[in-house]
RNA sequence: AGUCCCGUAGCUCAGUUGGUUAGAGCGCUACACUGAUAAUGUAGAGGUCAACGGUUCAAAUCCGUUCGGGACUACCA
């Protein structure tokens, strides 16, 4: 029996499939971790899927990334727990249930109840779960699917609410009020998430205003700079504001300025009341709305309805001077509740630019962030009025209508929808009649008029009041909401949030000290958001989430936290003492009890936490109806997955399971998980949650575009792996681009990686197997020739095979897989089959087991089964056949394997220049003899080479190479040559050295070097140095800083690459003819031989019918030719019988009849 | 709109701290080789290094601006 399979074809798919089934049946993966009990650990954390989805190619992608390392971890010894993870929460599993069922949010706790809806999405959820497993065991990613952590679970649930506590006693979790995006017509808040998918940003058409807001006088309150150029002015002063929003205009409260931004004060008029004014706005925009020309205009020669408008600039101050000026609210329908006399005032806010409008902001605290926050910091009220409920409420309600405080006896106002795109046809009809009986005050013909929205009517009031002063209609991109289309409000809403500013600092901090790929999506990207780090938004009103464990009373004076199930159980038992609940929902659940069973008698889902009430002070508390956003589910995971700190308490706090040695996800997770990871880690372990974590890009179609069903281009994933198999797929999405950049995923690349790096694997391993199995030699450990002592060409492939595994070390304990994928290719390629086994091929059917083959089949396998080891994280199954192929009775699996470092003694640096050398040299060589006037085909022998001697090393180095050059281009002799006349010579500066000396003279020195003759090249070559006449000056050239080349050998074929040149000496003697012959004539009896299928170690008779032009040369080269062609014997005859023999041209003159015949 | 990534041959990509013939593989064309043969070798064609401007003796490389592709963020009024 053969010792080393061989195999007919190459069936990339069919291999992973019989490895597939060996790791199962020798449980391999198991024993891959298990194997390595007590070693250092790496540890990995797998970022949760959503098995709510079908798994993409982009995700043979990351499930590749994410293995690669792992694997490569385990190669080094390490063990490598991972834990699959599933996403089970979130909105996209509402959606996908509701539109299975046909129902709305609105549905939810009528037509079906809240439990139900739980339980359809607790199905939905992992309904995908089973092409996941496929998906992941195909592509031979491995991860503990057995035991995955489900964020749904109980005991992850506990964790999080234990995390959700721990923050909640640092005083991190608060409730707060915020402007949220909000969809009245849904009647939801929305997540940025839902903001962000796509179509939800669209261009829309407003109607923008710059409104006047007038200046109370004298402004004693102010910076003097201010009060001084307001005295130059008798006329009232306006502040000019720009907003696309006037349905705000009525909450407005202040406006801001920018501290360093220099504003105007200007007289004019107003083109609408015509009177004469002064107004203030930025020095920047003054141009905008004033163009110079009209600087000349006189006020006195204005008449109404001119297009250009007199202006004059009477004077200057910066914004600072403008905080806290006083104006005159500039819809007085009601004043905010709380501190009104606060209000409308100017003050600083460092998000206003001169970019737009008039670098003033008008502030609406109620309906916009940045507003909340800069009122907030100048003590400025939002506009906010007290209800029906004795509770602060904005002017616009939750249905997106304005209040009845905004009754405008002339424009309504009061009820109506603030944007347009609320309203119904219908009921636009009919507000348009209500329009044209109160409108008709202002408005003489109110026959002709249409629809006015909300903001129209309020553009129009202010203008009608001398308060407008330029309105247009704006485009720009407003978000929608996904599930309505109709516009999102910006609205204030009760959420509770993580204050993750106050630990804004230290999360930059600990930042720096985690290895981003790439680099600067940790710098830039995720830096930068750290930088401007905002509260974290946890609350979402959603059913199908983690709940908030917060309990709280009507009157928000008792709250309570809840940390753990054992917590909530003892609290409800207190309640129940109380008289507020009747049972326990917890009274099964055994403390200190972490069975399954224990863990799932109970939910702590909504609606179950709902109807929990809890008493303080006798007081019931309610839960805080809000779920959590799930981001904070999976960032919670490093713990959560443990059940810390219930269980493995240790694994966390003694950091043996925290933090991740490496995490890997797509880029489009640095502000979701990356960032969830990291805050949790930083705000509740001031640690960072992963040492290295890479972002990996998109992947794309071949052409660059998105991938998407809709397109019809994506790739699915099952077809890709059945028909290239896994190997070839993980190969190619590796090393075609750093994983980090888009990929253009091709399959024809994937071709590409099968026959080139695969294929080449497969012939060069068949090579190996066919021979080792001719001889029956095994390599082992008791048959290893001392390295020393094997040929240069053995020394040469290991020292490069040492060199490949330091590199790919290097690359892989860096986190950078695709110079490691590109360096093992170029190694099997060019090194490998192109040049050791090319050179070597004799050396394996050649003769007996002498020492030399037994050097080769050993240094032939190191590389083979080291190739197969370094291999292994990139593609599992091939490196697994090929290890355990060349090395069945060692192991197991490629994947229980160690790899030593890389032998530092193997490495010879210098044998590995001389190699390179006499690979140029035969690279040079071939292309002589393949020339038109050359044309000497390679089994013709030739004469000699002659290579000119350039340095002391050359020679010693040829030397050694010279033999396997020689015998590669088929030629006798190398000849060296060192006098000068010979070869002509050719000088080039040394850009390099020379330019930093000579710096402006470079040109002209590079141009007059460049000029050397033969003879200046000869005298600086002799005495070292070459004094040169550059602009009047002498300027000494040392040797070193030019290079030296032949450019020629007259009289010969030359070929010449950078510093290397070779001559070639053509002429064919009688003696080289005859071999040359003989070497055609073996050619022919080895195609004969193959035409007959003759096994390669078959002995065989030859005849040869008598030539003249022939026989010389067989008889010269009788022993070559039987030794070559396993010939038992070998003669020349008078004549052969057509029948039996074959007519053969050996060249254009000679042909002969041949006969061979197998000896028995 | 902002931040970040990408743009080098028909395609996929290299290109060190700036240094003078800008490389490789695939594909294409031609020739050769034939006991690795669904391989292999040699040669050829193919480039305004996205564009413009700047710094420098010298720019694919450094700095600006613009254009194109992508991601993330974003109601900046």
């Amino acid at each position: 029996m053969n010792q080393y399979p061989e195999y007919s074809t190459l069936n990339l798919p069919k291999i992973a499939e019989e490895v597939l089934a060996d790791w199962d049946r020798l449980s391999v993966f198991e024993k891959s971790v298990s194997s390595r009990e007590g070693a250092t650990p790496f540890v990995f954390y797998e970022g949760p899927p959503s098995a709510n989805g079908m798994p993409g190619i982009h995700h043979v992608m990351s499930r590749t990334l994410k293995d690669i390392f792992c694997r490569w971890q385990t190669l080094q010894g390490k063990q490598v727990r991972r834990k699959a993870g599933w996403d089970t929460h979130g909105l996209p599993i509402e959606l996908s249930v509701e539109k299975e069922l046909g129902i709305t949010k609105e549905d939810i706790g009528k037509k079906i109840s809240v439990d139900e809806y739980n339980h359809k999405c607790r199905e939905t959820v992992m309904r995908y779960t089973d092409r996941w497993e496929a998906l992941t065991r195909q592509m031979g990613y491995w991860v503990d699917m057995q035991n995955p952590y489900i964020t749904y679970e109980n005991k992850y649930i506990e964790s999080v609410w234990w995390l959700l506590q721990q923050l909640y006693k640092k005083e991190l979790l608060y409730k707060g009020y915020t402007i949220q995006p909000y969809s009245p017509a849904a009647g939801t808040g929305l997540s940025s998430h839902e903001l962000n998918q796509p179509g939800c940003y669209r261009p829309v058409k407003d109607r923008s205003a710059i409104a006047m807001f007038r200046v109370k006088l004298p402004a004693n309150n102010t910076n003097k700079n201010a009060a001084a150029v307001f005295q130059t002015t008798t006329e009232p002063v306006y502040i000019l504001a720009w907003t696309t929003t006037p349905w705000t205009l009525p909450s407005n409260t202040a406006l801001a300025v920018g501290n360093k931004i220099q504003y105007v004060l200007v007289k004019t008029i107003n083109p609408f009341s015509h009177q004469v004014v002064s107004v203030v706005l930025a020095k920047d925009l003054l141009e905008k709305y004033f163009p110079a020309k009209n600087a000349e205009l006189k006020f006195e020669d204005y008449k109404t309805g001119d297009k250009n408008i007199p202006f004059a600039v009477l004077g200057e101050m910066n914004g600072a001077d403008l905080v806290g000026l006083r104006y005159e609210q500039l819809l007085p329908y009601v004043l905010p509740h709380e501190n009104p006399e606060a209000a409308f005032q100017v003050i600083a806010g460092d998000f206003v630019t001169t970019s737009d409008g008039t670098g003033i902001v008008h502030i609406a605290p109620t309906f916009g962030a940045d507003d909340m926050r800069a009122a907030k910091a100048a003590g400025v009220p939002p506009m906010l009025v007290m209800d029906e409920n004795e509770k602060l409420v904005p002017l616009v309600d939750l249905r997106g209508k304005f209040r009845s405080e905004v009754n405008d006896p002339q424009f309504g106002l009061a009820g109506e929808f603030v944007k347009e795109d609320y309203l119904s046809a219908e009921q636009k009809a009919a507000d348009l009649e209500k329009q044209k009986q109160y409108m008709q005050f202002i408005i003489s013909d109110t026959s002709k008029l249409s629809y006015l929205s909300v903001d129209e009517r309020i553009v129009l009031k202010l203008q009608n009041e001398g308060k407008l002063f330029k309105k247009e209609s704006y485009e720009h991109n407003y978000p929608h909401c996904w599930r309505t289309d109709k516009p999102v409000l910006y609205y204030p809403l009760d959420s509770w949030f993580i204050r993750a500013s106050a630990k804004k600092e230290r999360m930059a901090e600990l930042n720096q000290t985690i290895g981003w790929r790439p680099e600067s999506t940790g710098t830039g990207r995720f830096g930068e958001w750290l930088n401007n780090l905002q509260d974290w938004n946890l609350s979402r009103s959603r059913y199908w989430g983690i709940p908030l464990p917060i309990w709280r009373d009507e009157d928000e004076t008792e709250e309570l936290c809840i940390g753990s199930v054992e917590e909530l159980k003892a609290e409800i038992d207190r309640s129940i003492a109380a008289g507020f609940m009747t049972e326990n929902p917890l009274a099964k659940f055994t403390v200190g009890d972490f069975s399954k069973e224990n863990y799932e008698g109970f939910d702590l889902h909504r609606p179950y936490s709902d109807n929990i009430i809890l008493e303080r002070n006798g007081k019931k508390l309610f839960r805080e109806t809000d779920l959590i956003d799930v981001w904070f589910d999976s960032g919670a995971m490093p713990y959560a997955q443990l059940h810390y700190p219930f269980e493995n308490k240790a694994l966390v706090d003694e950091r043996k399971y925290f933090p991740a040695d490496y995490i890997a996800e797509g880029v489009d997770q640095t502000r979701g998980w990356f960032y969830t990871l990291h805050a949790i880690g930083v705000m509740l372990f001031d640690n960072v949650a992963y040492k290295n974590v890479i972002s990996n890009g998109l992947v794309l179609d071949k052409n660059g575009n998105k991938m998407s069903k809709r397109l019809g281009n994506a790739a699915d994933p099952f077809d890709t792996l059945n028909q290239y198999g896994p190997d070839a797929t993980r190969w190619y999405m590796i090393s075609n681009a750093d994983p980090w950049d888009n990929l253009k995923f091709d399959p024809a690349g994937i071709t590409e990686i099968q026959r080139s790096l695969f294929g080449t694997l497969y012939n060069t391993y068949s090579f190996f197997a066919l021979y080792a199995n001719i001889d029956g030699f095994v390599v082992s450990d008791k048959n290893q020739t001392e390295l020393s002592k094997r040929p240069e060409l053995d020394r040469w492939i290991i020292s490069k095979l040492n060199s490949l595994v330091k590199t790919v070390s290097e690359r892989l304990n860096d986190y950078d897989p695709t110079p490691a994928a590109r360096a093992i290719e170029d190694f099997v390629d060019a090194h490998l089959s192109n040049w050791y086994v090319r050179l070597s091929r004799r050396r394996f059917w050649k003769g007996e087991l002498t020492e030399d083959k037994q050097s080769a089949y050993a240094t032939l396998h190191e590389c083979l089964s080291t190739l197969a080891q370094l291999m292994a994280p990139f593609a599992p199954f091939f490196a697994d056949r090929l290890f355990r192929d060349l090395n069945a009775a060692a192991t197991e699996s490629v994947h229980l394997s160690l790899l030593p470092a890389a032998n530092a003694n193997a490495i010879d640096l210098e044998l590995e220049a001389r190699m390179e050398l006499a690979q140029q040299y035969s690279t040079l060589v071939h292309s002589i003899r393949k020339r038109k006037e050359v044309n000497i085909r390679a089994r013709q022998p030739l004469g000699r080479i002659m290579v000119p001697v350039l340095d002391e090393n050359f020679r010693s180095r040829m030397e050694q190479v010279k033999h396997l050059l020689l015998a590669e281009v088929n030629v006798k002799e190398v000849e060296y040559v060192t006098e000068s006349g010979v070869f002509v010579k050719k000088i080039k500066a040394n850009f390099q050295l020379l330019g930093k000396k000579l710096g402006k003279q470079m040109k002209a020195a590079a141009a007059a070097i460049a000029a050397f003759s033969q003879e200046d090249i000869a005298l600086l070559e002799q005495q070292g140095y070459f004094d040169l006449q550059l602009e009047g000056e002498t300027t000494r050239i040392e040797r070193n800083e030019v290079e030296i080349l032949v450019d020629d050998v007259p009289g010969w074929q030359v070929a010449t690459d950078g510093r290397l040149t070779v001559a070639l000496d053509t002429e064919i003697t009688e003696n080289l003819r005859a071999e040359g012959l003989a070497r055609e004539l073996v050619n022919r009896i080895q195609n004969m031989r193959k035409d007959k299928n003759f096994e390669v170690t078959d002995k065989i008779n030859v005849k040869i019918s008598a030539n003249q032009l022939l026989n010389a040369a067989v008889n010269n080269n009788f022993n070559y030719i039987c030794s070559e062609t396993l010939a038992a014997s070998l003669e020349i005859v008078p004549e052969l019988p057509e029948k039996e023999a074959i007519l053969v041209d050996l060249d254009e003159e000679i042909k002969t009849y041949l006969h061979i015949t197998k000896q028995n």
